[in-house]
DNA sequence: GCTAATTACTTGCATTTGCAAATAATCCGC
DNA sequence: GCGGATTATTTGCAAATGCAAGTAATTAGC
């Protein structure tokens, strides 16, 4: 790595041996691009419902799963458990969420939506289709559906580190 | 929406009239997932490096276009521009990469990679390849690149929302 | 060439975050 | 059924974040 590494003076662009780093085609890059881009759009529409994205995030997961426990929430929606703990917190006290130990295992936590939670998620349903559909213009069904399919087979490759 | 909406007793999961959102076929959460996989697994290993992700991105981005504008790093990093600003308060303390005040525009600044910042990504490059590699398991080529280009047709389709 | 508007970044401040340690309830092997 | 793991969640704390407001340099209009 220091064999003839005297630094280049002609041009401004690094060399220093390495090849250049393909930005453009890597693939985490691509996706948190895009995830970046839909977050923030996306925020911006939702807060005149006086709701975040990381709320939104677990109002859509309560209504599409039904009531789970906070560990399977902090699954699904990919938020940190302390986080979501405190962010499920602030949703009960804003009526967005109801909260209850479960029966068996007073551990755990029981969360579903409350009434007011269920209003605005049907508020803001069809905004997010309206965005994802933005998201794919252009795109054939046959497309979309391969995409979908791809960022899962993605997800599930990336699952089994842990140990 | 009031309408004979009581609380039907029967049924754990929700109804409510609201056919039940579709979290599994959703492009934001299907990105949103892979993404955080992706970031904390990656976190994870350059943690040793004493790297955290946000500056990975950082250096990945100044390796692959050369030094730029504070303005253009956020763009191509995704990061906001005051936080990328204190983040590359830390790593010039920290000598991973450079600052200077544009000639010509002296309210721009001009980052780039300083040597140990060089030797960082060079040292994480291959370790970000084994990760696509890993993310990309089972994909064929042709798969792999129809994935790429489509997060970027999705990257472009949410471009032009601003005005 | 002077002033107003704009651009490029920085900073104050209140909040949110994430790790690690704490708490609380269950489970496991005798 | 008792004590030590184990599991589910919460909380303390230091650090990171994002918005809005501030600063400094440049450009635009006249």
């Amino acid at each position: 790595m220091t064999r003839g590494a005297r630094r280049s003076t002609r041009s401004f662009r690094q060399s220093e041996d390495l090849p250049v780093f393909e930005l453009g085609r890597f693939l985490p890059y691509l996706i948190n691009r895009a995830g970046a881009r839909l977050a923030v759009a996306f925020s911006k529409e939702i807060a005149r419902y006086g709701i975040e994205l990381q709320e939104w995030r677990v109002l859509a997961a309560l209504q599409a799963q039904g009531p789970c426990r906070l560990g399977d929430l902090a699954a699904l929606t990919s938020i940190e458990m302390s986080t979501l703990s405190r962010l499920v917190g602030r949703m009960t006290r804003a009526r967005l969420v109801e909260r209850a130990r479960e029966n068996g295992d007073r551990r755990a936590l029981q969360v579903g939506l409350a009434a007011p939670g269920r209003q605005v998620v049907a508020a803001i349903v069809p905004l997010a289709h309206e965005y994802e559909r933005l998201a794919l213009s252009g795109f054939t069904p046959g497309e979309a559906e391969a995409l979908r399919e791809m960022l899962s087979r993605v997800y599930r490759n990336l699952g089994g580190l842990p140990p």
